[in-house]
DNA sequence: CCTTGACCTTCCTGTTACAGGAAGCCCTAT
DNA sequence: ATAGGGCTTCCTGTAACAGGAAGGTCAAGG
């Protein structure tokens, strides 16, 4: 396959594809034309790579899933950890997102939206935001 | 004050303080000895940079922002459009979250853990996600 | 045989919001 | 005189690519 075909079935962008060659995250043999070519084993490690991408993991952290994806002596419990970690920094993000939110949605609330200047949401920017 | 002064009162980096006057956002005047001179009111721009960043509000939306809070005449609705366009960005940015922490959390539930090498969550990525 | 168009290649720049660090000036205290 | 902080500018690096330029390749059609 070249390199459009692979990466309609991994539902990734050529250019993502480059670059994870770039970075030595796949390494496609190559055409005497200097074209990439990509073999099953390449098409499975990239729609892997898209789904754990989707899933929010590090380019980092998919290099090491890979690796033990690839291991066939490893521990599920190394992968598990990855993955908890993972999951872990989703859920910080969360809390820190929903904490704006609240005080965001808070401010929303409380301004007219109409076509007068006086702004609760101006207001709250402009004092220490209240974190009770 | 210098910029390690209003850094401190502001809670920013200077690093910061300098990088939102290259792209704009502040005009100190300056010393004549070249250093950055900051009046109150250049504080209170700053304070708010800060709060309305921890607020997750992008540089650009900062702007838009700034430019409102020092227009007398705004109306309030312009504001509220800002505030309501990021709100709906942090919803969308939570949704992706919490969908990615569910088909992780299944994942990770079903992993035993332990020395042996099999593991639902490389099988899970190395087959299409299950989207029901 | 030539051209056209779809692919492919490499290389360079831009994105976001800064952080780190080098080289060097300024100011105060000892 | 020197030592220390604080300040300056400038350059590089970050994450994960996207966009685009300049140019080679290949198959089909006239």
């Amino acid at each position: 396959m070249n390199i459009g075909e692979v990466a309609q079935a991994a539902g990734l962008p050529a250019k993502t594809i480059r670059y994870y060659e770039d970075i030595g995250l796949i390494a496609p043999l190559r055409d005497a034309n200097g074209y990439r070519r990509f073999t099953e084993a390449h098409l499975h490690k990239l729609a892997f790579l898209a789904r754990a991408r989707g899933l929010g993991f590090s380019i980092e952290q998919c290099r090491t899933l890979l690796a033990l994806y690839e291991d066939r002596a490893r521990a599920s419990a190394d992968v598990k950890a990855v993955a908890q970690t993972h999951l872990a920094e989703i859920d910080a993000k969360m809390a820190e997102l929903a904490e704006m939110r609240r005080v965001l949605a808070d401010l929303v609330r409380a301004c007219a939206g109409d076509h007068r200047p006086d702004c609760p949401i101006l207001r709250g920017l402009a004092q220490p935001i209240a974190t009770d």
